[in-house]
DNA sequence: GATGAATGAGCCTTCATTCAT
DNA sequence: CATGAATGAAGGCTCATTCAT
């Protein structure tokens, strides 16, 4: 099992430093815009000095790509393995639901910065720096819009730009972890969870139950 | 009407500058965040000197303030108003998504700034600054909360959290705008006003049909 | 005369400013080396603040630029013109060497500066930076070529490769600079310009004078 | 001979060690600044650790002191056998101009550097620093003051300063180094030596000949 | 002795804010 | 009122030096 214990405990001391640095980072963020974030914040966080921070991240980009791909890999990965179970696309799209709502606890700090900086988009500057960004949005756009595709085709889902359901999809787990931010609840994702399920499954707006209620109007 | 002209007067051109300088700062910030907008640019796009925007705006966080707040109080103003015309809850609805998913086209630069300013909300520090916004945010959540509360127990929506109800609903238009930014659509609005409204009025997932209509098949 | 004056004024103030910059980091640079050259202390003895410099100079590097191009260009210009004047090549050559030895006291600071700054040569990175200066020194260079080759050509001037020829006088002339500044003489040019001149007339080993005195041996 | 093997056997490991260091930094430090080489680059040309650069040198300024020195040394060494052979004043200064200018290719690299170092000369800091060199460079002077001294009254070289011959000879074997240097020469030594020498012995302006000769003509 | 991770003072540069004109 | 030159507090980053292993 040990391999090479040697270069290994450095390995692990260095993968160490760095998970702490990128933990101090996370709660620097918290609440803040990167860039309002300060390297000397970070190291006091972390309790190391500044210039160590540049022994583990070339950049304050740097840092702030690595925390952000922190986040988007572990969302990516858990949302790729719900999508790989079996099951119809209506099993699968309540089972991505849940999952994604299960994030807004876990990356609850980091939840909205994520979203914010990928809005952001292609940012004239720092070009590089968006690249991978970018393909990670969109291997998760592409995982959700193949799950819309299949489910239309197979005629479970209504007949819509996939792309767009994806971002609405999107929108309504983002607006849950707003909803958890703003109004302070400790679990959104408890209450939000059937509310959601309920609005992809039958809507918002209660239609006309049945002919003879139909017939009573 | 003109009460002592002498100070209107004044006060007209306090208010004209004043809304000239938002303007210029409405195209320097397009596509931008605050952080990276400086004074020097918004002096330079509004034509006055730097020193000039301190006579109209106490700080640099006041003019975002300003500049958030206008876009905030037509988005608020022009809600309400949807929703004093008459009509079942339902309609008044459908309407305020029409209103809003309209302001992604006239706001399309502002609105990622917007939303992500909110976001960022109980911001530590600079305090008076979220104050006035909380309030309005609290406005315009208290409009949406009211419609869903009279749509609930008229029955004609489906019993949930209103105030969940409302983060959600803004999550959906949220999510156009992103779509309409991301993807670079040029009017997401037109493509998602009737996908919304068929996932609020009937959901995403297609129920069982009636045996009837399954028989058809 | 005063053409615009009020346009004027600003660009007299905004010259004399950087004139005044410039002499501070000129007597900050004395003895040292650029790089060790910090903007702080230019800043301190300017009496102005640090970013101060940055509304005259667009950064460190173009500071020094124009420091070297101040002299560089003054040196050029009286070296051109003492050789404009009329008179053999051994006349204007004589001339020169006055003139150039005549700026080991004006420029007695940055005189070694200057040769240093020139001797990197193309250091390889700030591309740019080195661009006008290798131009400026080319430019000198050129100049002395030219009257060695006219020399040669009247046969007043020893054959020899003109350009070498040019780097040697360069190398008596920041001599008699070192010499000035390592012995702490207040005129070394006073004295070197006799000793110089005989140099190029006669050299440095006396020639067995005569036939009468070879004799006497 | 071998007093105390032990202590000796260290001592040649140290010197060893000492030396290695010094030539991986004549390497990095080729055309390029003291102040730009880092220990980093230092320790990894060399082989070692950054901290062990700090078992053989007390700081940076010690190490560049110390490479400076080894080159002093050995030009100081060679400048004195090769006067101590026997001949004219005459011969000695042909013979080391010709020893001086041979270094110019071994030490291609350090030259400048050296040259520019000491120019910098008493600079105010490092106190410490220019103790030794000023010291070595004294040697030097006072070698090369003897020789012209000793021409000087055997009636071989021009009445002049001592001293200040000493400056300009440097000066021409200077010259020659950024000659090879800026015109990119690969041996500059062997085409500028008899222009030297030339000047040396009877000017670079040629007299007006003897009346007979200016008859022939 | 050797190592290299950690340190932190110091550098260049930016930019919100002020104030004399 | 308007100006914009001046300010100086940060910020990101480097690198000589130290010290626990």
């Amino acid at each position: 099992m040990k391999i090479s214990p040697r270069a290994t405990k450095k390995e692990i001391v260095t993968a160490f430093r760095t998970r702490e640095i990128l933990a101090a980072a996370r709660t620097v963020l918290a609440g803040r815009s990167p860039e309002a974030m300060t390297m000397d914040e970070i190291a006091a966080a972390a309790g190391v000095a500044k210039g160590t921070l540049y022994l583990y991240f070339q950049s304050k980009d740097d840092l702030i790509e690595a925390l952000l791909t922190q986040v988007g890999e572990n969302i990516l990965r858990d949302a790729a393995s719900s999508l790989q179970a079996p099951g119809t696309p209506a099993d699968k799209l309540i089972r991505l639901v849940s999952v994604l709502l299960g994030y807004l606890n876990r990356e609850r700090l980091l939840f909205p910065i994520y979203a914010r900086e990928v809005i952001r988009g292609a940012g004239q500057s720092r070009a590089g720096f968006w690249q991978r960004h970018l393909e990670m949005e969109e291997r998760f756009v592409s995982l959700l819009t193949g799950l819309f595709t299949e489910g239309i085709e197979a005629g479970q889902f209504i007949p819509a730009n996939p792309r767009l359901l994806t971002f609405l999809l999107r929108g309504l787990i983002r607006a849950t972890g707003y909803y958890q931010k703003v109004e302070g609840q400790a679990d959104a994702a408890q209450e939000a969870l059937p509310v959601i399920l309920t609005l992809l499954s039958s809507g918002l707006i209660r239609q006309k139950q049945s002919p003879t209620e139909e017939a009573a109007l």
